[in-house]
DNA sequence: TTGAAAGGTTTAAAAATTTAAACCCTTTAA
DNA sequence: TTAAAGGGTTTAAATTTTTAAACCTTTCAA
C-alpha cells in the first residue's frame, strides 16, 4: 500500500538530490540547449570552476541524469533523462492515486445531464 | 523555448530540495497512513527530536507541501500535494516534449504496414 | 619524447543543513 | 491563577555540501 509509495519515495531520492541545486539544473539546461558538450565548454558558460563541473557531473552521472562519452581527449556529457523522469512518472501517479483527494468520476445518469 | 524548462525547474526547486531528505519523506508518508497529525504524533514515530521535527513541518509548509491547522492547543498537519504534484507533471510534460529523444509516431503507410 | 590540452582527484576551507538542548509562548484544565 | 500540555524558536555543535587551488593522468600533435 503505502509500501509502493515508499518504495518510489527512496527511488527518487538521487534524482531529487541532484535536481534540488540551480547549478545542476543549469547543466542540464546548457546540454538540452547545446547538446553533448566537454567539460571546458560547461565551465565557459557557468561562473564555476571546472574542478566544480566535474564535481557536479559526477553527482549527475550517478544520478543516472547525464551520460558520458569520450572522444579523444575530451568527454563529451550529454542528458539521458529518460530513466530518471520514468521514476518521477511513476511516483507522482501513485500519490496522485493513493494521496490525493479524488474528485467524483463517474457518469451522472442520463436524466441528471442536463 | 528552454526558457520554460529554466521556469519550471527553478518553481520545482523547492520542492526537489524537500523531498531530497529521507526523513522529510517520512513525514508525508506518516501523514498519508496515518491522516492529519499533530507534531507530537510525528515524533513519536520518527527517531528523532521535536525540534527537529518541527523544523522539517517547518520546511515542508514553505514549500507547500503540508498544510497546519490549530485545534486548541494542538497543530494538525496535513497533506497537500496537490500544487506540488501539478508543478512536477507540467515540468516532466515539458521535459518529455523538449528534451527526450522522439519516437516516430507517425502512421507507415497503407502499402508498407504488413 | 616533449609539451600542451582536457579533465579527473585530493585537499582544505567556506557555507549550508541537520540536530537536540534549553528556552519561551499559548491554550486549557484544575 | 496556576500548572501542565503542545509546540515554535534560539543556539551551538556536528555533519554534509560546495568550492577552488594544487596536483596528477591521459591523449595527441610536433
Amino acid at each position: 500500500m503505502g509500501k509502493l509509495a515508499l518504495k518510489l519515495f527512496r527511488e527518487c531520492l538521487p534524482v531529487f538530490q541532484t535536481l534540488s541545486d540551480p547549478n545542476r539544473q543549469d547543466i542540464l539546461l546548457l546540454l538540452h540547449e547545446n547538446g553533448p558538450l566537454p567539460v571546458n565548454e560547461l565551465t565557459s558558460k557557468l561562473s564555476l570552476s571546472r574542478p566544480a563541473v566535474s564535481h557536479h557531473l559526477k553527482l549527475l552521472l550517478q544520478a543516472g541524469l547525464v551520460s558520458c562519452e569520450q572522444q579523444g581527449t575530451q568527454r563529451h556529457y550529454s542528458l539521458s533523462l529518460e530513466a530518471s523522469v520514468t521514476m518521477l512518472r511513476e511516483l507522482i501517479s501513485v500519490v496522485e492515486e493513493e494521496c490525493l483527494p479524488k474528485f467524483d468520476t463517474t457518469i451522472p445518469a442520463k436524466e441528471a445531464r442536463l
